[in-house]
DNA sequence: CTTGATTCCGAAAGCGCTTTCGGAATAGCG
DNA sequence: CGCTATTCCGAAAGCGCTTTCGGAATCAAG
C-alpha cells in the first residue's frame, strides 16, 4: 500500500504540499474550487494526516492523559470505566485521544506528572479522588498543564473541579436515619488523607449534630477502599458492647462488606441493622439484600469532565470550572425503622 | 520555566545536538566520559525528549491502543479496567503509551481502525470480544498493524490472541451439575454474532450430550449482556411448563439477574433452582445468594496481553502467540442437589 | 616519522506537517 | 489603459528529535 502523505497529494494535484495543509485546514485564502478538489483527492485516497507530524508542526498535543488511582480495587473500578468512557465521547468531537497513565507508586506519580508535562505529549490532564493536599495539583499548576480534578482538596478555589456535594449527601442520609429513627449510627470511613472522606465524615458528623445527637467516636471506624476492610469495620462495630443501629458507609463498596459482615452476625440489614451505603453502583441491585445507596450522577460525569477540559485548554479561565453536583438517595432493601435495641 | 530541549543541552554541553542524542541514547560512538557529563547534564535540568519530535524521526509510535467495546453496561465494565489496568503496567516497562479509543457505533469501528492505522499514532492495538467473523481482525490484518485480540473469532489460525476456554469450562459446569443431579438445564446465552457466544453455548450441549442427556431447545434462551435481559430471559425459563432445575448463564452479570428472577417466583436460588455463571467477578461474593462461577484468569490477562503484543511488534510472528487459558469452577452458594421436581 | 586503523564527535539531512511571507495573477477603479 | 487592491498559491523555514556520513584527532604499528 502506497503511503498516502501531503507530498503524494501535492503532487497527484500538482500543487505545493503548504497548499494542499492549507486546503485541508480550511484557510481562507484558498478559493473553494480548489479546496473541493482536495478534499475529494484526499477523500479518495484515503488520506489522514500523520498525527505526529501535525502535532509537531502545530504544537499542540490534541490528546488528554487519565491518571488512573493508583490502588484500585476491582469492586471500585466500574467507576473508572465510566469514566473513561465519557471522556472518550468528549474528546471524540474533537478528534483528540484519550491516553491512560498510571504511576506505580503514589511517589511516583509526581515523576509521573513531570514526564507527561515534559515529553507534551498530552495538552491536559484529569486526576480522581484527590487527597486533601495534593502533590499532584500543585505539580500540575507549577507545569501549567491545564487539567481537572474529579473531587477536590482542601483547598480548592484554584483550579477546575467537579465534584458531589458528598458532605451535605452524609447529612442527608444522617437525616434519613433519624427520621426512621435510629439515634446509634455507626460510620465507616475511608482513610482521611483522601479528601472525600473527610467530607463525608464532617457530614456525618454534622449530620448528628444538628439532629441533636451526640457523635460517639467509637462508632466511628476507618477502612481501606475496599469489601473486605469494610466487612472488617462492621465486624469490629458489631462486636461492641453498644452496637449501632445503622451503619452509614463511605462507599458502596465498603457497605456491601458491611452487609456480609451483619449476616455473618446472624442479623437482618435492614431491619436489625440498616446501612447506606455511597455511589449508587449498579451492582447494589444486586446484593443482599439490595443495598440503599446515595446515588452520584456518574453517568455523564465523564463527558461533563471532558467538556470542562477542553474548554479550559481552549484557554477558558479554570476557576470558572467548578461544577458541584448533589448525590440522592436511592432506596432499596437495606435500611429500615429502628426496631429497638438487640441487647 | 525555560524549556530545555536538546539545542539547549548542547549549548550548554558546548557539543552538538546529534551528540547529545546519541550520548543520550546509548550510542556506541560516543566515549563514556562525554556520556557521564550528558546524562548528568540532563538530569541536572530534568530534560525529557519531546516525544512527538521523537516519533517523527524514528517512525516509532511507543503507543498502542485498546479499542473499548461498543455496547458496554455497567456492570460488565469491571473487566475493562482490570484489563487496562495489566496493559498499562506491561507498557510501563518501555514507557510506552496506552491510548483508549471508542468508535460511537459499530460501523464505524471499521472507520477507527483506519484512522488508527493511518495516522501512525499507535504501533499496535487490542481488542476484545470478538465477533465469529470480525471485520476488525480483517482490516487489521489488511493494514499490518501489530494486534492481538483477547478472545477469538471462528478462524482464529492466522492472529494471536488470549482466551480462556469457556467452551470446556461450560463441559466442565455442565458435569458438575449432573453430578449434583440435574438434568434438565437451562441455558442464558449471549448473541450469537459474538464467538465467545457460541462456543459457550456449544460446550454446553456437548456437555449434555456426553453425559447422555437430550439437549431441549426450549431450555435454552439468548439474551443481552445485561442483567436485566438475564432476568428476561431467566424469568421466560421458569414460567415454562416443564421449567429446568439448574440455569447455566453465558455471563455473571446475566447470572445475577437470574437470581432476581428466580428469588422474585418466590424460590430459592441454589436449592429449588441452581444457577452458574460465567466471568468470576468479584461481586459474584455479594449477590444474594453468592454466585457460583466459572472463573477466568482475570487478573493477569492485562499484562500477558500486553507482553504479546510487544514481542509481535518487535517482530515476533503473531501465531506464535496463542494463549489458551482455563476457566475453574468457583463454587459460592447458587448451586445445589437436584432436590425433585416443583411442578 | 609515515601510514592505516580507531575513536569520537560535528554537520546536515530528514520525519510529515503547519504557517508565514511574498509574489504572480486577476480584478476593481478612475 | 495604467495603477492599486484582492485573490490565490508556491516557496521555504521551521517543530525537536534521530541517524547517517565523513572528517579531525588520537593511537598503534611499521
Amino acid at each position: 500500500m502506497q503511503k498516502v502523505s501531503l507530498k503524494f497529494l501535492a503532487k497527484e494535484l500538482g500543487l505545493a504540499e503548504g497548499t494542499v495543509s492549507r486546503a485541508l485546514n480550511g484557510y481562507s485564502d484558498i478559493s473553494e474550487a480548489t479546496k473541493d478538489r482536495v478534499i475529494a483527492c484526499a477523500n479518495k485516497h484515503n488520506y489522514k494526516a500523520n498525527q505526529t507530524a501535525r502535532r509537531l508542526a502545530t504544537g499542540v498535543a490534541e490528546a488528554v492523559a487519565y491518571l488512573m488511582p493508583a490502588n484500585t480495587n476491582a469492586l471500585s473500578e466500574p467507576f473508572v470505566s465510566q469514566l473513561l468512557e465519557g471522556l472518550g465521547q468528549s474528546l471524540a468531537k474533537r478528534n483528540w485521544d484519550l491516553l491512560v497513565v498510571q504511576a506505580s507508586s503514589s511517589e511516583d506519580e509526581a515523576e509521573t506528572i513531570a514526564k507527561l508535562s515534559r515529553s507534551g505529549k498530552v495538552s491536559g490532564v484529569v486526576i480522581s479522588r484527590p487527597y486533601k493536599q495534593d502533590s499532584r495539583i500543585e505539580l500540575l499548576q507549577k507545569y501549567k498543564v491545564p487539567f481537572i480534578v474529579h473531587g477536590r482538596s482542601v483547598s480548592h478555589s484554584g483550579y477546575a473541579w467537579y465534584d458531589v456535594d458528598s458532605q451535605t449527601a452524609f447529612m442527608d442520609a444522617v437525616d434519613h436515619l433519624i427520621v426512621l429513627g435510629h439515634r446509634r449510627i455507626g460510620f465507616i470511613g475511608a482513610p482521611t488523607y483522601y479528601h472525600f472522606a473527610q467530607m463525608r465524615l464532617d457530614g456525618y458528623r454534622s449530620g448528628l449534630i444538628s439532629n441533636g445527637v451526640d457523635v460517639d467516636e467509637s462508632l466511628i471506624e476507618v477502612a481501606e477502599l475496599s469489601d473486605d476492610a469494610g466487612e472488617r469495620a462492621a465486624v469490629n462495630m458489631l462486636k461492641s458492647p453498644l452496637p449501632p443501629s445503622a451503619i452509614l458507609c463511605a462507599t458502596d463498596t465498603q457497605a456491601i462488606g458491611a452487609l456480609s459482615a451483619i449476616r455473618a452476625q446472624g442479623l437482618e440489614a435492614g431491619k436489625d441493622v440498616s446501612v447506606i451505603g455511597y455511589d449508587g453502583l449498579a451492582f447494589g441491585k444486586h446484593t443482599n439484600p439490595p443495598l440503599t445507596t446515595m446515588a452520584q450522577p456518574l453517568a455523564h460525569s465523564g463527558r461533563q469532565i471532558g467538556d470542562m477540559l477542553l474548554a479550559i485548554i481552549d484557554g477558558g479561565k479554570p476557576t470558572d470550572f467548578q461544577e458541584l453536583r448533589s448525590a440522592e438517595l436511592v432506596r432499596r432493601m437495606s435500611d429500615g425503622p429502628f426496631l429497638g435495641h438487640k441487647n
